[in-house]
DNA sequence: TACTAAAATGCAAACGTTTGCAATCGGGCG
DNA sequence: CGCCCGATTGCAAACGTTTGCATTTTAGTA
């Protein structure tokens, strides 16, 4: 009584008491958790009346779910793992801007969806059993994999336990996961009949043949050339960006011998190497062919604009989303492949 | 005894009966499930042998921790939460270069450090309480945010209540969350300086002037600019790049009285802005000058080489992670600024 | 008013781990 | 042989929700 201006003040303000359980709010609300987890989670067997009550207190005292009890008890997680094995090149970024803009596709399609997407980079030989764990620990409701690297042996295990996996790469054979992918060999076969119909007499392709995608691209370029007596051989160069710069200058310097077509392994190769022969005062188209792989979006605005393999990164985000999803529903889906498709431009 | 074959076989290969619980797993090994748990989680508290033969089982029988109990008892996630909110251009992508190489780099400094990444894209103006829902979700240790956008107050706001998060983005005099960011306003000094040391009389500002980061960087080349007599206005334009090819298409057609130098809000933009020159046979620079921002690993690989203002991506990123951690820990850090720097190549 | 059915709410048991505390076991020592 | 102490293990209560079932309230009807 001596201190009404405290008590006005109170009164006026209510300490904003802030419910952080269920329970919690229950007691301010006067009714059962169950009753505020119903009326949370809008279900029709609670009063209307009783519902925005317990809504506006939630608000009021600014309650939030939490979704780990939740996803606990309800078993789901509202999660997609998406997990990128950095086997075949541990120096390769993340950043690497194909996965990035895959990444950012899938990212689009599944928030579209109302999931979340949880990012996982992993360096599989620290530890062989990077996948199991993913899929088993329970944090994710279903898994993308994006790019088999030389993981094929572990994505295989995993798939024959867990159905609600997508893996972006090439479909093999008897396989038993789901893929989604661009056909390599085709892509690779376009390039190669580009290359020699341009004039090249001798290629080269750029990049590593250990993961499985690129050894599809060059065994398909190298079919087309033994078909029409075109030589080709290839020239190892690792994909981070730091390091191709050196790696392609040292190629260009000693091991050139009559190649005067070039068939990079992606976008970024090709750019990188566009860039060495032009500080060598070498022409291109004219005095070498570059075909390129990926039809990322800088690959319309080099100069020249570089001729390369489209992949259709975001039908190929769009297949996986969807082909991931009716697994999670129980169905067996088939794997995908998409056809490459040759955008002529200037520099082949 | 009438199956002595079978019975073999079982004994040979014994179902691998699946522990999916702690519990199951308990029961198999004969000991309590609180002994599994330690002995999984490595506690000195259980004998050599029975840990050993536990981990053995758990192999055996293909056990994997659940997470989502795990994390929800230790009230500790073990994620990082990344949201993108998206409010100033709601046809922006989740896959914008720039934000995609900053998502890439830290999720190398996070994984490195044993976090997972969630990540989220946010529309804001669909659901005003985008940032809240998030962090007080439960399902994430610590909050990173990409770009402040349009919602410099959803941010405060949430900042006042939520130690654990850090942003890209300016600081402000006076803000109350911990933002890491370039000196925007710097940078946009610097690009007006060599703009108008390279020759230009009149500069056009291509991009948006909403999101504050940009605000920024044009109230830094206009300080310049005035200071220096030069006219300089904006060209408004988005950055999806699907229309900001012919949005400066329009520009170039319409609106260029005078202007014979470009400040492009983005390395992007920029490279966009190149290609459109380049089409109508303005020479680049001796037609128009043209300065970047970003430095992205392309603006390198275009011909001619793009002139641009660096922000130190990399950089920034492992300060993201850094502050967050520590704000993780309880320490309450200030926001960092980052020097942007001139790269000057050929384009101004 | 009494009875019935439907609507609304409460109760309590899950979900699968972790962890403080108590109980047990074994060995060394007096 | 009995006792004590340290090393292991078991017990049971959390963590915060959801949900089947039982119970209470309400409304409607005779």
């Amino acid at each position: 009584m001596s201190e009404p201006t405290h008590e006005t003040a109170q009164e006026l303000a209510p300490p904003p008491e802030r419910a952080r359980t269920i329970t919690d709010l229950a007691r301010i609300a006067g009714v059962s958790p169950g009753t505020v987890s119903r009326a949370l989670a809008g279900k029709s067997l609670v009063n209307a009346k009783t519902r925005e009550r317990i809504e506006a207190l939630a608000r009021e005292h600014g309650f939030r779910l939490n979704q780990m009890a939740s996803r606990l008890r309800r078993q789901k997680t509202g999660v997609i793992g998406v997990a990128i094995p950095l086997g075949h090149d541990r120096r390769q970024h993340i950043s690497d801007a194909f996965f990035m803009t895959l990444l950012g596709y899938l990212a689009d399609e599944l928030t579209e969806r109302g999931y979340d997407l949880m990012l996982r980079r992993v360096i599989p030989d620290r530890d062989g059993d990077w996948l199991d764990r993913f899929v088993g620990s329970g944090m994710v409701d279903g898994v993308i994999v994006i790019g088999q690297s030389d993981q094929f042996e572990q994505i295989e295990a995993a798939a024959a336990r867990f159905l609600p996996m997508v893996v972006w790469g090439n479909h093999q054979e008897g396989q038993r996961h789901c893929a989604v992918g661009t056909d390599n060999f085709a892509g690779g076969r376009l390039a190669a009949e580009r290359l020699i119909a341009a004039g090249a007499s001798t290629i080269g392709f750029l990049g590593s043949t250990d993961p499985i995608e690129f050894a599809a691209r060059y065994a398909g370029a190298k079919a087309v050339a033994d078909d029409k007596g075109v030589p080709i051989r290839a020239l190892p160069t690792h994909l981070s960006p730091e390091h191709a710069a050196d790696e392609i200058a040292a190629h260009l310097a000693s091991d050139m011998a009559g190649i005067d077509g070039i068939f990079a392994a992606s976008d970024m190769l090709a750019i990188a190497c566009m860039t060495e022969l032009q500080k060598r005062g070498i022409d291109v188209p004219g005095g070498m062919k570059l075909v390129g792989f990926d039809d990322l979006p800088i690959a319309s605005q080099t100069r020249p604009a570089l001729t390369t393999i489209r992949q259709d990164i975001a039908a190929g985000a769009a297949r996986l989303a969807d082909l991931l999803l009716r697994r999670m529903g129980g169905e067996n889906t088939a794997s995908v492949v998409l056809p490459p498709e040759l955008v002529g431009r200037q520099t082949a």
